[in-house]
DNA sequence: CCAGATCAGTGTAAGACTCTCACAGTTTAC
DNA sequence: GTAAACTGTGAGAGTCTTACACTGATCTGG
């Protein structure tokens, strides 16, 4: 039971986040540190997907019993929000603006994708309320800055990002699971006549025209006609200050 | 080992949740359905979250063994299919389409972000590729009326469906966990000089606005104020066809 | 038409996991 | 030297899953 806890007020994990670490105290010092095992889950997982970040298992790779870790970390659960922020790591350095907000929006937006993409395990992570940790705000800001240099006002800030951010991570769902052409294929066969029945014209149409779901070969297409509505969002906002 | 699986390409639980029922078969017939399992399931998820609806949970709601489980569903993630699918359930009567497209845009946003606070559960459901459930579809099918209705053409509709379903999940998500104003104050605090530090000026603005993270009073103007953009990212891309 | 082989549904039991807590031993700082 | 903290051992309550025996209903062969 770690009673190291400064402010018991934030959520679970966001002081050992920001590095928060308590004065010196008595006992023996510490064999290990939060950052070792928090990149020993996250190589854990990288390795073999989210249930593979195992406490046993992070315990082996760093070389202690389970039950040590529980000495720099209070529950599984503030394990889970570091892991979190160490998965998504800081923001690439080629995001810095270049001045035209859409290249800035549309870069944010791809590289979102990418790190969901080679780390598929971040979607598994449960995740609610608002990013407080260093590297999520990190590209927060990213973002905020493309939206603002495009112009949009204050109130409409929240507004965008949720949007932007949003769509990068409904795409990298929908992208996630690459279906094999048999697969999609399969579906397609047993949608069809179902979606038929069910009156689901729109549906059908887009099963009928092969764009749904979209196949693995087609991402950068998919990509980029979702982006377009995006970025007209933005650009809509931002106009009638 | 279920062995009932006719089409072995889709993926799991789909043929199921389409009411798949195999030809009347030898043995004994089953006391129970699969309906009743799932009806179950979403039952202890309601009362108590996801990890409530564990396999022992559900067959003793049902009145069976474990195993017994196991007879009408082929593994865990099939049945966790399947509860996703009734999670989210029909959509409302109400969302049919009243010939404005804004308003069939914004109500259906609404109803999705109220049926993800109120069955919060289905935001800790492991998504992945498009949606081939029958509910889901039939809210998706919505949604892509609303879009086509607003002169959205065949090659934006899936972008579109991206963005505005994945603002409405998004919303949810930052809306989920209701900071008590205490929760607020600290993180706002605990937040304000590290972002400084790191020259996030942005989102240091935002914080100090009070308008980052969003406490539970401005459900209703965070949503109406996201919800700008997204209207405007439609519109955008239905007039230049 | 009836007997019996065949398979499905169920229960009991057990395996390999998971996260967490309690206790004793050891090491460091006050 | 005392007090506190790190570590290991042990254990408990869960999880999902598989294997085996038993009962019961259907289909097949005479």
């Amino acid at each position: 039971m770690l009673d190291r806890d400064t402010t018991p007020e934030l959520p679970p994990g966001t002081a050992l986040a920001w590095g928060a670490t308590p004065p010196p105290r008595r006992g023996p010092k510490p064999a290990h540190t939060v950052a070792q095992i928090v990149a020993a889950a996250v190589e854990l997982a990288d390795a073999d997907g989210l249930a593979n970040a195992s406490l046993p298992n992070i315990a082996h790779e760093v070389g202690v019993t389970t039950n040590a870790l529980y000495r720099y970390v209070s529950s599984k659960e503030e394990l889970t929000v570091l892991l979190a922020d160490a998965g998504w790591g800081p923001p690439p350095a080629g995001l810095a603006s270049s001045g035209d907000w859409r290249s800035d929006v549309r870069r944010w937006t791809r590289a979102v994708v990418e790190r969901l993409l080679s780390r598929t395990w971040l979607l598994d992570l449960p995740m609610r309320g608002d990013p407080v940790t260093p590297h999520r705000l990190a590209w927060t800001e990213l973002l905020l800055r493309a939206c603002a240099l495009a112009g949009v006002g204050e109130e409409h800030l929240p507004g965008c990002v949720t949007m932007v951010s949003g769509f990068a991570h409904a795409t990298a769902v929908r992208l996630a699971t690459p279906a094999t052409p048999a697969e999609t294929a399969a579906v397609r066969d047993h949608l069809a006549p179902h979606l038929d029945r069910a009156g689901s014209v729109r549906l059908a149409a887009l099963v009928a025209g092969g764009r749904y779901p979209a196949t693995a070969e087609d991402h950068d297409a998919f990509f980029a006609a979702g982006l377009e509505p995006v970025l007209a969002g933005v650009a809509g906002v931002a106009g009638r200050e």
